[in-house]
DNA sequence: CCAAATCCTTGAAAATGTCAATCATTTATT
DNA sequence: AATAAATGATTGACATTTTCAAGGATTTGG
């Protein structure tokens, strides 16, 4: 489930920060919702430019590396159901920017790569989805962030194994 | 404040941890998503045995301080439409957990306010999400979740406070 | 007093999430 | 090798959630 900010992106801060005495301010499941809807709203913001969301955008991006994903690899590195994957691949698709190929090994699977005009779209988005993610975060010290990334990383991938 | 990660990580993995490779696996807002997805799944879990989602049981956790929150400013702390918060509250005052009370100075707004029976039912689901929290973030050390629940906060209201 | 703004509520439309069934293909079993 | 079971992608139906716009009640500002 998700938290969603209905607030402007230029609208002022916390307007009723008063119940941030609450007990549940300490809850890192509330703090991990709160922040996760404000930087969604701002990534989205970031990436509308280029006709993406962050669903799309993260296809994209994977679609980009050499790793070829199949689209049931997708819908489980981003948990979401493989009917979701088509249709984001389904839209990428019909804008060039991804292609299907017929897996390998297996012909069930399609694999999914970005094409160059792809690639393009993604390096500029991806620009500006990280200046998003700086604004964000530019209330902490470097060292703050690299340790919430830090942090976030090996919560994250614990029992995987190790990332990049 | 000491912000220190121990990053060793190991084990075997998740179907598709082999596309953690990609560069998005160090975007913080895609493991803030991740993370945020995760903990949802096992606080909803927790909290279904009394009836209550991550949403309710947020409106009711505010309900139960003494701070007789208005709902509007329950919609602007949980990030939600003031809709929503009609619904979630004409529930849980079905269910006589919580009270609508005609504001003091201003009798358009309502004050929500936890019932006895109300808070009985806060103090069990309490328990039940911070031990889902706990487990959540087993892989941590103390310190670690300490510094997370620091940044956290601090990103979020963008002023910092001492952790627990 | 009048106009504008605010709070709660309702309802409808759009977007998302969830699930079951299907086809093509692969893997496992006999 | 033949058959059964399992898997990947796709479609479509259905429930839930988000998002908007409008309305009645009340307060605020001129």
């Amino acid at each position: 489930m998700t938290l969603q900010v209905n607030d402007g992106i230029e609208g002022a801060g916390e307007p009723s920060a008063r119940l941030a005495e609450s007990t549940i301010s300490n809850d890192v499941g509330f703090l991990l919702a709160k922040l996760h809807a404000a930087g969604s709203l701002l990534n989205n913001a970031a990436l509308a430019e280029f006709g993406l969301k962050e669903r799309s955008y993260s296809v994209l991006a994977l679609a980009c590396g050499n790793l070829g994903p199949t689209q049931r690899e997708l819908a489980d590195f981003l948990s979401l159901d493989p009917s979701q994957i088509v249709a984001l691949i389904d839209e990428l698709e019909q804008r060039g920017l991804v292609e299907r190929k017929p897996g390998i090994s297996d012909r069930r699977q399609k694999l999914v790569t970005a094409t160059s005009e792809g690639r393009r779209i993604h390096a500029a988005a991806q620009k500006a989805a990280q200046a998003a993610e700086v604004a964000h975060l530019s209330m902490l010290t470097a060292q703050e962030v690299a340790s919430l990334r830090a942090i976030l990383r090996k919560t994250v991938w614990a029992a995987d194994a190790p990332g990049p």
